[in-house]
DNA sequence: GTGAAAGCGCTAACAA
DNA sequence: TTGTTAGCGCTTTCAC
């Protein structure tokens, strides 16, 4: 393993100063046979500017941090090639950090981010609260949240209205016929429970809602997993109660796959049975059967805000994106259409 | 905004010399009030050692690359997980890249690894060529592979034996009842699409083989997506071939949920029409309808193995893990069991 | 046990 | 245009 070359190496093989040998290579104003020869001597030499070098000279790693909650959740994989599609192009890397949905592990990198390690990050919590805010507003480096806005805390903020996204759902599924609703949502204690929650009680509160509610039940997480658990539970609930429910809004398509399997375990078909709706509109959610219909967040293109945002606030770009929110949309599919009545 | 706090600043503060309050805050040899004086000091000004600094005196960013073709690929999502629990305990950081199937961005990324921005990289490639592997060897940090055996070459490298995995459900499918079996294969011109075919091939050409294979259909990729036009293909071709297929071996867990889709689309029904097996035991393969029978390749075992290997590599682990190979394993599940015949 | 000083690799300000 | 030099923040020798 021949140790590595460094720019006083190159230096001395073109034969000139080691500032030259810099400016040849990357700065301005040298002649052109000086960075003809660095580049040769470069070039026989296999030289690599080394990278700790220059941060410490720059100030700047090119480093953005995205930290999610959980990256086995799809809609932060797609968030995540949004944003490097648009970073990349400008050197950037990204180091990826699942902060899980404790609050204790927020904070380790919230608070780790003062090292200097990364220019930069872009942040999507599950849950908010006074200190992580504090901890948030304490750090050094450019902050972009997607999710709840901290806007009035003074740090960047890519949101969405989910709760009406939730009433998209609800309006569909009356229309489509349904009389009996559920809500199946994921912790109530975060961001996305909170708004979502609210999104369906407005919805079933409003005065045109022509349908009977059946309430919420509770997830223990935004997964597949969770998500059969927990309709499981609502369906017995259901029974018990005597309500015959035609239909179940899911606060995302994880939780909307769950449901499906859980119906499915019961001998419950979906959609003539129980029609369902997801939330996030993601890939495996149109794939699997049957396909969800489900209320689109814009995943890509808050992806692409957030990380535009970061270059804005990097100076990269000459003027941040003119608005940082993406409407919800309704994607109607086959879990919610009855085939025929 | 203060600007950073330096150790310099520290050191000034509790009023003693540089040296010493590294030495308290970190090294060996520090009197006991030292300490105290300069752990106060560093709390009261907020102190944070810039990563950029140590980096380069230390020679270590603390930061390894995961290098995947496709982040999408729910596989790599779970080896990023196992990785990084192994990892982070050591203090080190993952920073992902999807090198996609392009050898062209997986050159970029590997001839940027000797900036030593990082302190090494596991590498997960689709394909592998000669260049690439020149590439590769030349690299001056460690390197630890996943996939084809590159330990020829001198590169520690995590393997399992796909091609063994897919004659385990070719026997399963056949022990079910299967006559007329089809290989629905992602590109073979990439490392698990050509191990997968082999063990296809070997499978069908075993004595023992008590049915009949309609051959293999290649998809352009390992997406659900290219799975799901495949299937159609494939099952176009076997319909004017006159062939009555009765069980498709899907390459990995995606295709497998396209040929599902596809399968449903022609009003076939899963298993009793057509019988399905996935690979990667992905845990969206296990809550899809019909759940997936598929074979595990150890997913979350061989990224510790990885992420062991690399800590050994790093010095970091007295000895490196034993052997660095998982076996394949059948799970059967829904998608393969015919509710009766 | 502590302080002084060198130097990791690089860029930019200043001189020539 | 080119060379010289300082210094980014840190750790670790080397004297004392």
């Amino acid at each position: 393993m021949s140790s590595r070359v460094t720019l006083h190496e190159v230096a001395k093989r073109a034969g000139v100063s080691l500032g030259s040998t810099s400016r040849a290579l990357h700065g301005t104003g040298a002649s052109p046979d000086m960075v003809e020869r660095v580049r040769a001597a470069a070039a026989e030499l296999g030289y690599r500017p080394n990278a700790a070098g220059r941060q410490l000279r720059l100030q700047r790693t090119h480093l953005i941090e995205f930290a999610v909650a959980d990256i086995g959740n799809p809609v932060y994989v797609e968030m995540l090639s949004a944003i490097h599609g648009v970073l990349s192009p400008h050197g950037y890397r990204i180091v990826v950090s699942s902060i899980g949905d404790a609050a204790a592990s927020a904070a380790r990198v919230l608070s780790s981010l003062d090292d200097g390690h990364v220019d930069g990050v872009i942040i999507s919590p599950l849950r908010v609260d006074a200190q992580f805010i504090e901890l948030l507003t304490a750090t050094q480096v450019p902050v972009v949240a997607i999710g709840r806005s901290l806007r009035a805390h003074g740090i960047e903020t890519v949101s969405t209205d989910s709760a009406s996204g939730i009433g998209l759902a609800v309006t569909h599924l009356v229309d489509a016929g349904c009389r009996s609703l559920a809500f199946l949502n994921g912790p109530t204690d975060t961001t996305p429970g909170e708004h979502r929650q609210r999104g369906y009680d407005t919805a079933v509160a409003a005065p045109g809602f022509q349908a009977a509610s059946f309430g919420t039940q509770v997830a223990d997480d935004f997964t597949v997993a969770a998500g059969v658990e927990a309709a499981h539970a609502l369906l017995d609930r259901a029974v018990a109660a005597g309500v015959r429910l035609d239909a179940v809004v899911a606060a995302n398509d994880l939780l909307a796959i769950g449901v499906v399997r859980a119906a499915r375990e019961r001998g419950l078909s979906v959609p003539d049975d129980l029609a369902v709706t997801g939330m996030d509109d993601t890939e495996i959610g149109r794939m699997v059967q049957p396909a969800l219909t489900s209320v689109s967040l814009g995943t890509t293109r808050r992806g692409q805000l957030a990380a535009e945002l970061m270059l804005a606030r990097l100076g990269e770009s000459p003027e941040p994106p003119q608005l940082a929110t993406v409407g919800p949309e309704l994607k109607v599919r086959e879990s919610s259409v009855r085939s025929e009545l």
